[in-house]
RNA sequence: UGAGUCAGCCAGACAAUCGCUGUGUUGAAGAUCAAAAUUCAGCAUAGAGGAAAGUCCGGGCUCCCCAGGGCGAAGGUGCCAGAUAACGUCUGGGAGGUGUAAACCUACGGAAAGUGCCACAGAAAAUAUACCGCCCGGUUGAUAAAUGGGGUCAGACUCCAUGCGGGGUCUGACCCCAUUUAUCAACCGGGUAAGGGUGAAAUGGUGCGGUAAGAGCGCACCGCGUUGUUGGCAACAACAAUGGCAGGGCAAACCCCACCUGGAGCAAGACCAAACAAGAGUCAAUGAGCUAAGCUCAGAGUGUUGCCCGCACUUAGGACUCGGGUAGGUCGCUUGAGCAAUGUAGUGAUACAUUGUCGAGAUGAAUGAUUGUCCAAGACAGAACCCGGCUUAUCGGCUGACUCAUUUU
């Protein structure tokens, strides 16, 4: 079972900011993943996503890229065991069509793999 | 059959698996004396739009110690009538314009209240003016013709003499002078707004008469103004009389007139929990009456968009301002000017009645992924308190009504 509800999600700016302040990092040309060991040792991955209007214009193309990255996430947080994770996402990513952005985050996601390891 | 106009509808479909959000339900945890919030799991069910968009108008709803009156300011609207909760929307009608037509478009009140502007070009852009042109008069000059006068030459006739020669009359040619007329040129003084050229725009249009040339100078028709009658609720239209014509454009320039408008917004706002923290600063004026508590009156302060009135609150363990801190949870939150069908009234927008129906409610923000099949090969684009509109974006398809053209009957 491959399951994406509320406790896999980061919901306060809290728990954001855990992230942010003392983050390993992981980029390519459209996301830029940061990443952390979380605090209470869940035993779970925690997801949060960051798009800005200025990055991403239309509403459509923000929510189809958030969609992506968590049916992707969906898929491989069993590898992402105890890290909380900011995905975010750069400029032109919404040019990109379903398939290749799902490829560049599947290995992003085995870099971070890697790293902890 | 083709081209087009208007109105309405649809917005890839189906299946399997995995996943997300709400609701209902079952079970477990909570969890015990008992219950609930809450969490997890299973099952069932529902789950973006015609524009959800831009945030351009109009409302509902919420708060602001009522938004009550007068004057002013600011903003908006602008043919008429109706519809509506309301509107800058819609419907019907009028006027002007576009199109062969169905239809469509229009910020469509006032330029005779006042002020201002009208680039370039052009004579002149607003008290009309006079560049070219046309016409009249005068002066000067040139040319031509006619008449008159003078001169020279030639011829004819005639007189004196009769040899040379001289005189006179007539005719013709040439020259000079004067006058008159005509034409042309220049200048001066008037008349003219027909024609020319400029411009986005030039002082009613066309025709005939008229005139020195022209001109509403006169007439006919058209246009315009005024008055009246008729039709219409009205905007307005038709007809008649009358005036010879007031009158350039711009009011999306100021402005004038009529009408409308309190402000801020769901991060509105209410409650629960936590936190700062028994924070700092500013303010002054009280008086009179009643035995007193307290109330009343006057004054003062604050608010009410500027002013006046009115109103409300305060007048001392009060009011206001600033700073700090929090954006955790619940409600608001989806049953509403709702949607569908039928009937009635109305040209219509719409209204009323009956019956049926419930169609997202997230909050770091739900509709997706994978695979397969089919076709016309999927555009623009994602709810965030809710409605009514407007505007903008949009692949394609369907239905109905109507118009034009062609063909056939």
């Amino acid at each position: 079972m491959s399951k994406f509800s509320c406790q896999n999600r980061l919901l306060t700016s809290d728990e954001y900011d855990y992230v942010f302040k003392k983050a390993k990092k992981v980029s390519d040309d459209n996301f830029t993943i940061l990443f952390r060991e979380n605090e209470k040792s869940l035993n779970l991955a925690r997801l949060g996503l960051i798009l800005s209007k200025k990055n991403t214009k239309h509403a459509v193309d923000r929510n189809r890229i958030k969609r992506i990255i968590r049916e992707s996430f969906r898929h491989y947080k069993a590898i992402l065991n105890n890290f909380d994770i900011v995905v975010l996402v750069k400029k032109g990513t919404d040019q990109l069509d379903r398939k290749l952005l799902r490829k560049k985050l599947d290995i992003l996601w085995e870099k971070i793999s890697n790293l902890s390891n």
